[in-house]
DNA sequence: ATCTATCTGTGAAAATTTTCACAGATAGGC
DNA sequence: GCCTATCTGTGAAAATTTTCACAGATAGAT
């Protein structure tokens, strides 16, 4: 085992990656902790102890190669290796993620849609071949699909998750208020909306300035 | 000051209270700590440790009074305080979020749309009233809007986030992948769909069982 | 080559969060 | 009333995560 990455860690690293995919088009070609810290908000010596978990990089007194520690971070969680993402359930919030410009340019390929009305599939204007969702499990396999993000109603939530699962999905971005809960190795990542603002909501009446973030984990 | 609750707390006690609101309607009254763990993953001890810093709640041989939990929740969170949203950004996943049942059904009213594309607005088929963002600041102090959300292009964001806050905004559910960062007390959730995708390939190549939360974070 | 200013890398300390273990409380049966 | 089974509530221990402080490294200037 290459040694444990703790899950906070990893959160912020991702969060790195993305602005050092941003810098990457931009005039210099290093960035220091320092600098980090300011255009993310996480300290800079939880991003040095951060990176040095990835093993070392020479540093500089300009701070880190922006390509390099991309890299490093790409290869490190195998963020380079080609993932296939599916949608389940296709009314508006599904179509927009279907449709969804950041998660195509980020690479990630949407490569089918499913939906349980035959007739709102047939009038959707896409290149994403669309199914229903009785054909779940079969599409996911044939496909070879890894993702899929669910927005169908929540009383059809933990069956799509099942469904998928023996399709032999890998991770699932949930999007309907349901507490998805398995005990196998798949990968869940929940986006509550409505928890989102129940948490605004909290913070201010709790002390009105809390950090405010988690991704996280999750809408 | 009311004693502090720290924000893994808050996190899980707005879980929580979904879940409660989900049985409300049921057909008992309780629920125990170990059923809330079979439910939402969150351990007993940490479920009742959590619950435990709302301040004494009769227990008994049944668990938790699933409506006094509830109430408790949302009267140290302020939940029942109704809130006045908006959405700034009327594409595909704006929209999505400007007829969200979710939102709608957990008792947030949005209460206008903005958008800089006036053809798009006028195209749009909706009671909510849509204005021209460069009203934000006027109408956000006009309706007295606590919580945005921003569904807008990347290179907007920040700009958005400030017309905002000048309104008088108090929190905000940020989609675009800018990291919007405020020293105020202004209170930012950061839902990052590509990054989600990102923690489910990093989490998979680092070990393939880690939790998955966060949102997680916060979508 | 030496000095200086700027950064990283990291063991150790501090703070936070989670887990544990068990005392205390309640409801039901006898 | 007394006993038992089932839960909660919580101080203390353990684990995890963050912060600190400073040694070491690099690049540029003189």
């Amino acid at each position: 085992m290459p040694k444990t990455i703790p899950e906070p860690t990893i959160e912020r690293l991702c969060r790195i990656f993305r602005l050092l995919d941003e810098k990457e088009r931009g005039d210099t070609a290093s960035i220091s902790s320092g600098a980090i810290e300011k255009e993310t908000g996480i300290p800079a010596h939880t991003v040095r102890k951060d990176i040095s978990q990835l093993g070392s990089l020479k540093s500089g007194k300009e701070g880190y190669d922006i390509k390099g520690l991309k890299d490093l971070i790409e290869n490190t969680f195998s963020l380079n290796v080609p993932r296939r993402s599916c949608v389940v359930g296709l009314d508006m919030l599904g179509s927009a993620m279907l449709n969804n410009n950041q998660i195509i340019n980020a690479g990630y390929k949407i490569v089918a849609g499913f939906d349980s009305n035959i007739n709102r599939m047939e009038m959707m204007d896409t290149d994403i071949p669309l199914f229903p969702t009785y054909e779940i499990e079969k599409k996911v396999r044939e496909y070879s699909i890894d993702f899929a993000i669910i927005a169908v109603k929540p009383e059809k939530a933990k069956e799509t998750a099942e469904k998928l699962i023996r399709g032999g999905i890998k991770g699932i971005i949930n999007f309907s208020p349901v507490i998805l809960n398995f005990e196998d190795n798949i990968i869940v990542r929940n986006i509550y909306l409505v928890e989102e603002f129940r948490l605004l909501s909290a913070m201010i009446a709790t002390t009105g300035k809390q950090k405010g973030e988690k991704n996280e984990e999750s809408v």
